[in-house]
RNA sequence: UGCCCGAUAGUAUAAAGGUAGUACGACAGAUUUUGAUUCUGUUUGUCGAGGUUCGAAUCCUCGUCGGGCAACCA
């Protein structure tokens, strides 16, 4: 595919910075980096990240690291640690190197030593209470306490021994020494070092005291030479900070840049609160392929490729935005339309027997997918006297522009013949329990003579070859486009029909043989993929995206 | 109300002082053995007021609105 000239000139404002830094010689390549905090699953906010770091690395022929930002041993854990390689991988990314800040203690503690000798940092005997108050507050500027003026060799002598473990959790800090009286809150005397007598995920007990978020990202990014450290904007703030410590312990001068994180309507995008709906089990799980998470759309059926796609889409930017789910929803219709295998699949089973159809079996083929797909291939179907077909397929009564089935009508059964419904019967309520119709045998579906034309063709499975399984059918999990901005708790808004269950769904003998990574359409219904839970015994399927329903539309217009 | 970031159709995103374009959505139609797909068409936009300029979405000023910042979280 070549680009026109017009498409090549419409980059987007980090392709600009680094073309701009590329042909200025401010840097040869570009080195970026994907930095998670190993404390939760990944998102689809994530996964932006993930394809703008990887994704800029690719076009510029540079490299991108994955970074485990894991400096609170509090809340990190190998679980997550394991999730985020797995789903860094899947989305199709090859790290050039896996670093963990964690590598850099002994280097970020050397730092902070030259810090304090160079007299830019000092030990903080303050309680945590003492120190926001002397912080002061945006409109009033801090104070500076008798701390602030310790000796070189003091605060040398001190921050060894918070690190020989002579004192606390809290009763010592190490902060840098700025201006507390900055309009910038965050060079208030920064918090560099605290002391946590914690187990770590990966150094276990050899260090009690940790470096904070600021003492610990830019200096990785320096260690590992980075040159565009890419994160969003409520980073912006710390970006003074991060460039003061760069200066002050000169070492390599990684930059940082920020973008606006990606919003989605009818969900929450913050590990907070995903994380809330899985400990409060309003979820099955972090995979529950309700959650935004990149393993719940995983398991959801969304493809890799599809998400990157949809990350392509969005753009990047550094303006607040809510993405419509719908775009998501459009970028994996369009992809599963082309790799999707077609089968039939009836969700609410209603009997319909022909009644001038032979006692035999008959093989029908049936394309897998649709024509002018670049894969063409078809399956055999079995087709008998007795089949089921959709309930909602077939009324009484019907209203205008119903081209489906009722008394009378004549109908083509995909891949099948034309029918023609003579007989409803009900039950003692009224309950539609049977459809008679006959056949027309001359209208075989790739050799019909019958010169018929039918307004409506459905989708079928035959009785007696029919495989009982299970549907699972996934809505939105809030009710409202934007929980997060909404009073009160988000919870409250929750979807409570987000899973509908159906147990009595009937498909194709095909289907038995379902493979995983496979994406399926069920005609005329949606597409979706096996799950995890899926057994012999019990086959089940989870509802990636319905098709758009233009009758549905119809219906709900009135 | 101190500092910082931002504002282009319903939602996103282009236009680098020179025709406001694209995608999704919505709506209408054509094709269709999936009411899907595909195709065609329609619809709606530069936050406001000044200024600079032959010419402003773009530059300047003042507003307005939205978001972020006062964790020993990242």
């Amino acid at each position: 595919m070549s680009e026109t000239p017009a498409e090549a000139r419409s980059l987007n404002f980090l392709e600009e910075i680094v073309e701009a830094d590329l042909k200025s010689g401010k840097c040869e390549s570009i080195h970026t980096r994907f930095p998670p905090e190993p404390n939760g699953y990944l998102h689809i906010g994530h996964a932006k990240s993930i394809c703008l770091n990887f994704g800029l690395a690719l076009k510029y022929a540079g490299k991108t690291n994955l970074r485990f930002d894991d400096t609170n041993p509090v809340k990190e854990e190998t679980e997550y640690v394991d999730s985020i390689l797995e789903d860094v991988r899947w989305l199709g990314f090859q790290p050039a190197h896996i670093f963990y800040a964690s590598d850099y203690f002994e280097k970020l503690f050397e730092l902070a030593v030259r810090l304090i000798k160079k007299g830019l940092a000092y030990v903080d005997d303050s309680s945590s209470e003492e120190i926001a108050l002397q912080k002061g507050s945006p409109t009033e500027a801090g104070v500076e306490n008798e701390y602030r003026s310790r000796s070189v060799d003091e605060n040398l002598r001190l921050f060894q021994e918070m690190r020989d473990g002579r004192y606390a959790d809290g009763q010592k800090v190490l902060r840098a020494k700025l201006d507390m009286s900055s309009p910038n809150m965050h060079l208030r005397d920064p918090i560099l070092y605290r002391i946590k007598h914690a187990h770590h995920h990966r150094t276990g007990d050899s260090w009690c005291i940790y470096p904070m978020y600021d003492f610990a990202h830019g200096q990785s990014d320096s260690i590992e030479h980075i040159t565009h450290s890419i994160c969003t904007l409520e980073f912006v703030p710390h970006r003074p900070l991060y460039n003061w410590l760069i200066e002050k312990l000169e070492i390599f001068p990684s930059r940082q840049y920020e973008f606006a994180r990606l919003n989605l309507t009818y969900t929450v995008m913050s590990k907070r609160k995903l994380l809330q709906l899985v400990n409060e089990q309003f979820v099955s799980g972090w995979d529950d392929p309700r959650m935004p998470t990149i393993s719940g759309l995983r398991r959801r059926g969304y493809t890799a490729e599809s998400i990157r796609h949809f990350t392509e889409r969005i753009g990047v930017q550094k303006r607040d935005n809510l993405i419509d789910v719908s775009l998501l929803e459009f970028c994996i219709r369009e992809n599963l339309n082309k790799t999707a295998l077609r089968k039939m699949v009836v969700f609410d089973p209603l009997k319909l027997v022909i009644s001038n159809y032979p006692d035999t079996v008959e093989m029908l083929s049936s394309e897998d997918y649709p024509e002018g797909a670049e894969i063409n291939s078809s399956r055999e179907l079995p087709f008998s006297r007795e089949l089921y077909i959709e309930r909602e397929d077939f009324m009484e009564e019907p209203p205008k522009k119903f081209f489906r089935l009722s008394p009378g009508k004549r109908v083509r059964l995909k891949s099948a013949y034309i029918i023609q419904c003579e007989e409803a019967i009900k039950d003692a309520s009224g309950k539609i329990t049977e459809l008679r119709c006959t056949y027309l045998p001359e209208s075989k579906s790739g050799a019909d003579s019958s010169g018929l034309k039918v307004q409506g063709t459905l989708h079928w499975v035959s009785a007696p070859h029919a495989i009982n399984i299970e549907l699972r059918l996934y809505d939105r999990l809030f009710k409202v486009e934007n929980p997060g901005s909404e009073d009160g708790d988000f919870k409250e808004y929750i979807n409570p029909d987000s899973l509908q269950v159906l147990t009595h769904a009937v498909a194709e003998p095909s289907l038995r043989n379902a493979k995983f990574n496979q994406g399926y359409q069920f005609i005329r219904k949606a597409y979706f993929c096996l799950d995890k839970d899926s057994s012999e015994e019990k086959i089940i399927f989870n509802r990636t995206v319905s098709l758009k329903d233009a009758w549905a539309k119809e219906v709900k217009k009135g």
